[in-house]
RNA sequence: GGCCCCAUGGUCAAGAGGUUAAGACAUCGCCCUUUCACGGCGGUAACCCGGGUUCGAUUCCCGGUGGGGUCACCA
């Protein structure tokens, strides 16, 4: 038995040859410079935010080269199959505003790249894997589980390194010991298990100045140095289904992928997909290794984000607390691209589209994921969404996290009134963060959530009754702002409190305290609150008969 | 442990062989002001360590240290 021979006994009958696919596939006649990205989640059907931050660069990478991107479905691990996953993906990827040109979608597959699931591609990874084979750069392997943890204890003890490599499995040498072929040959037509490995040109345990290297440029990285490959690493399991290194090298390859982005944690592996390029002749994409999303550890150290340990980091703890996707996108956009912060500076009304996005101004240090800088962001991008729109998207989220905000949307229009209060100003006020924050921040508008928070200022505690009793008496809703507080002025005047603060910080003994003590009762018998944007705004939008009934219960 | 990646204020970061080492967030103070927010002005605060190259390194090289990642028939 040659080893054409044997990829034709493990593989008897496959649809299409290694040189059909390349012409099913043909390179993508598209203009110069275009990128051809994808996303390749794994079925599990969680998106945190370091999948949405390695999105954005494929789907930004793509579509402002006027290239294509993709949705592949990486289910090569049955185990990690979740139900619905796949709607899941797309539409939480659809929520932060990341569309796909091709691949995967609801309804099948969009595209003639397909399939787009990985478990539907069989015959192609077979394909390639017999040429492997035939070409002797791959071979069965039957070592069990058991034999291989007894390899690993063995290697361990003979401070070795682990796997399985030259030396280890004797398989790899069947073709020099007929006794032995004649074994795999037979125990492969008794049909029994076993996986096919990569039979790696590498040579094992030599130190690191003397092994072959690797130099590969990484788009955000620049030049990387790496030893060869060694291990002869499984590229076929035992079901048939290819391993990730062996997918990624055939399906980037047939779907002419430009651009590989994906996240640091793979650059151990690199030299795995480069030795597999190498074997089937292949150009390597150009791969963007982005650097990890970290928070703080318990320990207080950096750490990678876990998608066990930190659910806070979820896209649904975005979802669920109202962060606007704009603001996610802008925020991860700011950590993504050193320069774009100073960008958006400079262009505060431009779509975050216009923006050049470059893998060549990625850190390639892991950032710290930093809530105060997201909170800081979403109020600025906040501010540029017009009240209508921020009002019904508040709405969509109340449905779906926050039903029990159903009263605040009972009016609609009355609702984009509040949220756009002293948002036109000279200086806009820039005071809604995220939906949960905003239900608060507008809370005493609503009879069903006003109550009262604050304590009168002892100054004028006293006087807090007869302050609103004169306050309601002179009254008129139809005063403009100027004529409003005088009237408040006046109030504090008569009841021996200075008008102006200065007046008071200057002569304390002469006044029971200054103006703004009159105007905080005002505020806190109408708003139950001594913090709030302009009373005489919200009295205007809250209308006269809220505003005398809420004043009564505080006069006596 | 082997291998790989990374290293500028509390955080994100710009930067060049010679700079008063940007900017943003956070923080502190002052101003504006009837409160808050916004805005303005200002402050505190950084080049991990040791060698080498150089007239001069935070910047280039080497070595440490620290942090992260990875060593599966998971991706």
């Amino acid at each position: 038995m040659n080893h054409k021979e044997l990829s034709e006994l493990i593989y008897p009958s496959l649809p299409h040859t290694c040189a059909e696919y390349e012409e099913i596939y043909p390179e993508r006649n598209l203009p110069e410079g275009a990128m051809v990205t994808r996303l390749g989640p794994s079925p599990t059907g969680f998106i945190h935010l370091g999948n949405l931050y390695g999105a954005f660069v494929d789907e930004r990478l793509a579509h402002q080269s006027g290239g294509v991107f993709f949705l592949r479905i990486e289910d090569t691990d049955d185990k990690r199959y979740v139900e619905n996953a796949v709607e899941t993906i797309i539409s939480s990827l659809e929520f932060f505003g990341i569309s796909f040109d091709e691949g995967a979608t609801l309804n099948g597959d969009v595209g003639s790249y397909g399939d787009y699931t990985q478990s539907k591609r069989g015959d192609i990874y077979q394909a390639f894997a017999k040429k492997l084979l035939a070409e002797n750069k791959a071979y069965p392997c039957f070592l069990t589980e058991d034999e291989i943890n007894e390899i690993r204890e063995k290697q361990e003890a003979e401070k070795l390194t682990p796997g399985i490599y030259v030396g280890w499995s004797k398989y790899r040498d069947w073709d020099k010991d007929e006794a032995l072929a004649a074994e795999v040959e037979s125990r492969i037509k008794g049909g029994e298990p076993f996986v096919i490995r990569l039979k790696s040109s590498g040579m094992p345990n030599v130190s690191a100045e003397d092994s072959l290297r690797h130099n590969v440029t990484d788009a955000v990285r620049g030049e990387l140095s790496m030893p060869a490959n060694f291990q002869d690493i499984v590229i076929i399991k035992q079901t048939g289904i290819p391993t990730y290194h062996f997918a990624h090298v055939v399906d980037d390859h047939l779907m002419r992928t430009t651009h590989v982005v994906r996240g640091e944690e793979w650059l151990p592996s690199l030299p795995i997909h480069v030795e597999l390029f190498d074997y089937l002749g292949w150009e390597l994409p150009i791969y963007c290794h982005t650097a990890q999303l970290m928070k703080i550890g318990e320990d207080g150290n950096k750490r990678k984000l876990s998608k066990r340990k930190d659910p806070e980091l979820s896209l649904d703890f975005y979802r669920s607390e109202g962060y606007h996707p704009k603001a996610v996108r802008e925020y991860l956009l700011t950590v993504l691209n050193s320069n774009y912060e100073e960008w958006r500076i400079e262009n505060p009304e431009e779509q975050a589209e216009n923006f050049k996005f470059t893998t060549e101004k990625m850190s390639a240090s892991g950032a710290l994921f930093d809530l105060d800088k997201l909170n800081d962001v979403s109020k600025n991008t906040l501010l540029h969404i017009e009240a209508a729109e921020l009002a019904a998207w508040l709405k969509s989220w109340s449905d779906e996290f926050a039903p029990e905000f159903a009263y605040v949307f009972k009016d609609i229009t009355h609702l984009a009134e509040i949220l756009d209060l002293g948002r036109h100003d000279a200086r806009p006020r820039a005071d809604l963060v995220y939906a949960r924050q905003i239900m608060d921040f507008i809370s005493y508008f609503f009879d069903e959530s006003f109550e009262i928070e604050d304590e009168y200022p002892a100054e004028a505690a006293a006087d807090a009754g007869d302050i609103i009793k004169r306050y309601l008496d002179s009254y008129n809703h139809s005063d403009d702002n100027e004529q409003w507080f005088s009237k408040i002025r006046d109030i504090a005047t008569e009841l021996g409190y200075a008008a102006k603060p200065k007046d008071y910080k200057k002569n304390p003994d002469d006044y029971k305290g200054h103006v703004g003590h009159v105007s905080t009762v005002i505020r806190i018998a109408l708003m139950g609150r001594a913090q709030s944007p302009d009373v005489w705004a919200i009295q205007q939008i809250m209308g006269e008969d809220k505003v005398r009934e809420r004043l009564q219960r505080h006069s006596f």
